[in-house]
Formats: C-alpha cells, sequence, structure tokens
DNA sequence: AACTATGATTATTT
DNA sequence: AAATAATCATAGTT
C-alpha cells in the first residue's frame, strides 16, 4: 500500500506535467467539482491499478470488458508513461540478453548420434525403410537386409515416433510463441514492453521447448541402444546350423571341392534346402548371407588344415559317390539311349556296381578308368576331367547335358578315386586329386603344386592360430 | 574350467 | 563386389 500511495503521488504529478490532460477533459469527470477534483484523480487511480491488479481472477468476457474499459479510460496514457518511466528507472526493460546458449555439446551429441544412426536426417536416401519395404514385397530374394528386417522395422518405429514428436513439440513451441506474443503485444498497449523483452521471452520460451527435445532424444537415443544391444549383438549370437543343414552344405562342399564357390544361385538353393530341411521349428532359416559365411569358413579352414578334413571329406565324398554313380550311369544311359549315333562303348555303368558295398570293385575300376588314361588329376577344373573322360572312352556323343551336371558327381568320384588309389599304390601316383596345391599359394585351382596325398592323421604344420582366443 | 568347433564380423586384398 | 585372413564370441565337449 505504501507503493501503491507513491505511485499514485507520482502519477499525479508527472501525468499532470507531462501529459495535457486532454484525454482527462474529453471524459467526464467521475466528480465534478475542483474542491474534490484531486481526491477524485486519486480514487481513479487506485481503481485502475485494483482493476488492473485483479485482472486475472476474473473470468474471460469480464477481464476483456474491463480490459477494454481500462484502454478507453482517459487515464490510460497519463499511466502508461508513468510505467515507462518506473520501467526506465529499475533497468527492468534491458537486462540480460546475455545468455547465449553455448551451443551444449551434450545436445550436439545426441544429434550426431541420431544421424548416425539414421534416426534424425532426411529419410535416409530412399535407403533402409525404402529397401527393407522393398524387400518385404519381394519376398524372399532379400538377402542380407531380411536379417536385420526386424532392426530396420524398429528402428524405423523409432524414427516415425521420434518425428512426429519433434513436430509435435516444434508446433506446440510455435503456437505457445505466438500465443505469449500476441499476448505481450497487447499488453503494450496497457504498459510498455520492448521489442527486446518479447524476443527474450521468445529466446526463453524456445529454450525451454528445447531442453524438452532434448529429452525426446535422449530418449530416442536410449532406444536405439537398447534396439541395437538386443538386435545386432543378438546377430553376434551364434545358434548352431542344424545337423542336416550342415550335411547339405558340406556335401556341396565336397563335391565341389575344387571349385567351391557356389554362385549366388547355388547359394539361395543351398539356403532353402537348408532351410527347408526338417528341425526348422524354432527360427533358424539359413540365408544366402550365412551360406556365404559357411563357405567363406569352410574354405579358410579346410585350405589351412587340410588334414583335419580328411576324414570328413572321405565321409562326404563317399556319401555322394553312391548319388554321383546313380547320376552319371542314368546319364549316360540316357545319352545313350536319346542318341543312336553312340552305341554301346563300353562306358556302361550298372547301378548295382555301384553299390557301396561292393566299395572294392567299384573303385578299382574308376581307378582305373580315371588313372589309367591320364594318370593326373592335376587338373584346373572338372571341364578337362569330362573332356578326358570323353577321350578316354572315344565317346563321340556329344557330353554338354551331361557335362554340366555330371561336373560335380566327377569331383566326388575324384576325390573317392585318390583316396583309394591313394592308400593302394600311393608311390608313383601322388599327383592325382587331393587338395590342389592349395596352401603354397592360396589359390583353389591355379595350383601348380599339387602336394601329395596327405594322410588321414595330421597334415604338415597343422598350426591353427584360429582357434587361440 | 579348459578346449575345440563354428557362425559372424572386421579389415584387407584382389 | 567378392574372397581371404584374422579375429571375435559363443556353443559344445572334454
Amino acid at each position: 500500500m505504501d507503493d501503491q500511495a507513491r505511485i499514485m503521488q507520482s502519477i499525479g504529478g508527472v501525468s499532470l506535467a507531462g501529459h495535457s490532460v486532454q484525454g482527462g477533459m474529453a471524459l467526464p469527470p467521475p466528480h465534478g467539482h475542483d474542491g474534490t477534483d484531486v481526491d477524485g484523480r486519486k480514487q481513479d487511480i487506485g481503481d485502475i491499478l485494483h482493476q488492473i491488479m485483479t485482472i486475472t481472477d476474473q473470468s474471460l468476457d469480464e477481464a476483456q470488458a474491463k480490459k477494454h474499459g481500462l484502454n478507453c479510460h482517459r487515464m490510460k496514457p497519463a499511466l502508461f508513461s508513468v510505467l515507462c518511466e518506473i520501467k526506465e528507472k529499475t533497468g527492468l526493460s534491458i537486462r540480460g540478453s546475455q545468455e547465449e546458449d553455448p551451443q551444449d555439446p551434450q545436445l550436439m551429441r545426441l544429434d550426431n548420434m541420431l544421424l548416425a544412426e539414421g534416426v534424425a536426417g532426411p529419410e535416409k536416401g530412399g535407403g533402409s525403410a525404402a529397401a527393407a519395404a522393398a524387400a518385404a514385397a519381394s519376398g524372399g530374394a532379400a538377402d542380407n537386409s531380411i536379417e536385420h528386417s526386424d532392426y530396420r522395422a524398429k528402428l524405423t518405429q523409432i524414427r516415425q515416433i521420434y518425428h512426429t514428436e519433434l513436430e509435435k513439440y516444434e508446433q506446440a513451441c510455435n503456437e505457445f510463441t505466438t500465443h505469449v506474443m500476441n499476448l505481450l503485444r497487447e499488453q503494450s498497449r496497457t504498459r510498455p514492453i520492448s521489442p527486446k523483452e518479447i524476443e527474450r521471452m521468445v529466446g526463453i520460451i524456445h529454450r525451454k521447448f528445447s531442453s524438452i527435445q532434448m529429452q525426446l532424444k535422449q530418449s530416442t537415443c536410449e532406444a536405439v541402444m537398447i534396439l541395437r544391444s538386443r538386435f545386432l549383438d543378438a546377430r553376434r549370437k551364434r545358434r548352431n546350423f542344424s545337423k542336416q543343414a550342415t550335411e547339405i552344405l558340406n556335401e556341396y562342399f565336397y563335391s565341389h571341392l575344387s571349385n567351391p564357390y557356389p554362385s549366388e544361385e547355388a547359394k539361395e538353393e543351398l539356403a532353402k534346402k537348408c532351410s527347408i530341411t526338417v528341425s526348422q521349428g524354432v527360427g533358424s532359416t539359413i540365408t544366402v548371407s550365412q551360406v556365404s559365411n559357411w563357405f567363406g569358413n569352410k574354405r579358410i579352414r579346410y585350405k589351412k588344415n587340410i588334414g583335419k578334413f580328411q576324414e570328413e571329406a572321405n565321409l562326404y565324398a563317399a556319401k555322394t559317390a553312391v548319388n554321383a554313380a546313380h547320376a552319371v550311369a542314368t546319364a549316360v544311359q540316357n545319352s545313350q539311349a536319346n542318341s543312336p549315333t553312340t552305341p554301346n562303348s563300353g562306358f556302361q555303368m550298372k547301378d548295382e556296381e555301384f553299390q557301396l558295398d561292393s566299395a572294392e570293385s567299384k573303385n578299382t575300376l574308376l581307378t582305373n578308368m580315371f588313372t589309367g588314361s591320364s594318370g593326373s588329376f592335376n587338373l584346373p577344373n572338372s571341364g578337362d576331367m569330362f573332356l578326358s573322360m570323353q577321350s578316354l572312352n572315344g565317346d563321340s556323343y556329344q557330353g554338354a547335358q551331361v557335362g554340366a551336371n555330371v561336373q560335380s558327381q566327377v569331383d566326388t568320384l575324384r576325390h573317392v578315386i585318390s583316396q583309394t588309389a591313394g592308400y593302394n599304390d600311393a608311390l608313383g601316383r601322388n599327383t592325382m586329386y587331393s587338395p590342389h596345391g592349395l596352401p603354397a599359394n592360396g589359390g583353389w585351382q591355379d595350383a601348380t603344386t599339387p602336394s601329395s596325398v596327405i594322410s588321414p592323421t595330421e597334415g604338415p604344420g597343422s598350426v591353427h592360430s584360429d582357434t587361440s582366443n
């Protein structure tokens, strides 16, 4: 009350001195007599101040009405100028503006991370989301991305939420800012508000909202981290393939030992086979990239220590030998049947001759057939092998149809042969199959120095730097 | 618990 | 881009 009295005092003085009392004259004075003029004015001003003070206590309509009344009041300009003066004196108007946020390193960090994670930024250039969608649409043809499709989907989800929230905050911030600005502008009719103050206010609001946004960013980061640890690390968690799957892969590997690089199609096929193979109850469908991994690992590990794999090699070679023999036999039979120009040429193979039970006769037979012809299996690939077969038999039929299909079986047969031969007459014949001179130069089939048949016990060196974890 | 096997990742080479 | 070589980290084995 003391303040108020003082203010009123000064109002009386200033207003009368500074502003001519035009407004006051225009409006009918509350109290007509000169004698009570001063008292009346005091009361007037007291009323106005009271109304200003209590403006927020009233309902909107009432307040609007009162506000209008105040704005039209004859004392209003005077009061305004007084307020201006007060404000100037108390130095309330310009203060501050020294708080420029120091570009918050933490915010930067979060921003960078979100950007790196592909959550922020512009839709990743048709990258993940589009690719994932395409992959999902096209079905199984998505090799690598299908593994991460879950992850990508979740990431997209996070991204979406993040963006909608961000937008929401942005919008709310703008709305609130404009609202406050309007409010201040309107109030500036009643009390002095410099543009700088408005600016400062806006700055404050923005800072508040950006701190909220930072929280959003932080929690988004957290979500991404959790997602990462859940998925990408789970990806590293290894599940062994099923027995059947490794069986299939090994079969392919050992029957293509001379060139164990399955084409993309072959890989797809293998992946399919491995996935189809029973016991796939719980999520272990094998993907193409897994097949690639497998072959990569297999090749390098086989090469690194062939001796260790001899047993396995024999096993699978023998296993597929029967099939191979079958296939060769039927293929030859078919070709013979289909081509009248090639009557029997002593290359008949009957199934019975290739029962594994009668392995001995089979192997010697084949051994004689192959080793007898060229004496060496140091061939770049099975294509040559096939040629040698042809020349051996003096057969003139075009083997294209057979040749292509038979190639892998020939590999297998060669293996079996080399094994038996290696054991039976390993003396002069160490240039037959077996590892095609691998460890020396690292190549798989351009080997120029075929090593001797590796004994099934342990290869030379046998260093496995791999298993030293 | 030590050890090996193996699927996956990373860095480098080709 | 694909292969290799080295390495990682876990699944199985002993």
